[in-house]
DNA sequence: GTCCGACCTGAACAGTGTTCAGGAGGACGA
DNA sequence: TCGTCCTCCTGAACACTGTTCAGGTCGGAC
């Protein structure tokens, strides 16, 4: 009746979306479990390493299948289910990307967004800083959006009532990505 | 011969670009200055809101003249300027994105940046929105650099020798704004 | 039947931010 | 000159944190 990796990071999961990142200890994890702090380290070699299937954890419960076939709408489809991702559960945002920026894990939207740019016609070594720019206004706004609105319902006064413009600001983003694309000159196979 | 707040933040930040942000700590910065940790709260009344002022004094210290005129020439002056104050310290991009995020200072640069694109002929609501694509864009990408520069410097194989393509992810997002700006039927006033 | 390895306990280490009662010492008004 | 106030600070304590480690239990394999 032991446990798994898999027990930790449901718990954990579980633990973060009640409670906030803040309050997921390895001792109030392992009390979850029924266990003392030090037996998590029988799963799982540190923290960080949890935290990043956690992470992992969170996008794959928030991934959707893909329906969109040319290259703009894929990559709006990966940031808007990356942002749901992440919104779905208390400080995902703030998880997602601290995991990803200390490179612990959650490496696939950034692979799925150099996957939907690699068909766009950029210029080849424009791909992966198009594919990080986009993920980072994602993280960014996202990260923004979250914080505001759990603030907002801990009892604050402001509600923030300005609508959801993560829309608006990708699609600035994608305009500079099509002018990328149309830049005469540039796409040397095709 | 008391301390005063500023002197807080000019030893807290001279600690942080020695040891790196995850030692600066109350009891360090205190001894640094031949005291007892429960003095600094005599002279600030947390750590967090010390970040924001050493966040604050960073970019301070990072300020430049403005000399470019035309709206995107500015924001991209604003931009790099932003991510060379960053830079300039040991873990100067987490402590920025970190106070930025929880809102406790470092309102210069989105106010910089709005600044530069208010007389862009933006329609009007999307100012703001446009300010926060650029101020996020900076940010991760400033973020992820630095701490692969610092990951590299620390004795790791790999020193990712990518040339920063900061200039060119900046040039996406400014392409996007410049089609907001020239899409027909929207700037009111002008 | 013995050994081995997985799993877990309980204690400990070396810290962390923050609070609080109290003390020293200068300024200031009576 | 005395007494009071206030600023600055000490030292101890609180309630935690992630992580390590010696030791113990127990099921399955040889």
């Amino acid at each position: 009746m032991s446990r798994t990796r898999e027990d930790l990071v449901r718990v954990a999961l579980r633990l973060l979306d009640a409670h906030g990142l803040a309050d997921v200890t390895m001792r109030r994890l392992a009390a979850e479990l029924g266990l003392q702090a030090s037996a998590l380290y029988h799963h799982v070699p540190s923290k960080q390493v949890l935290l990043g299937q956690v992470a992992d954890e969170v996008l794959r419960l928030g991934a959707r299948p893909r329906r969109a076939t040319a290259w703009d709408d894929r990559v709006v489809e990966v940031a808007h289910e990356l942002r749901d991702a992440m919104l779905a559960y208390r400080d995902g945002a703030e998880l997602v990307s601290t995991v990803i920026a200390f490179g612990l894990g959650a490496s696939q939207p950034l692979a799925d967004l150099t996957a939907a740019l690699a068909d766009a016609g950029l210029p080849g070594d424009l791909v992966p800083t198009a594919a990080r720019t986009v993920l980072h206004f994602v993280l960014g706004h996202t990260l923004e959006e979250q914080t505001h609105l759990q603030a907002g319902s801990a009892g604050a006064i402001e509600d923030d009532p300005r609508p959801s413009d993560f829309a608006a600001g990708l699609g600035i983003v994608l305009d500079g990505l099509r002018v990328a694309v149309a830049r005469p000159g540039l796409p040397l196979t095709r």
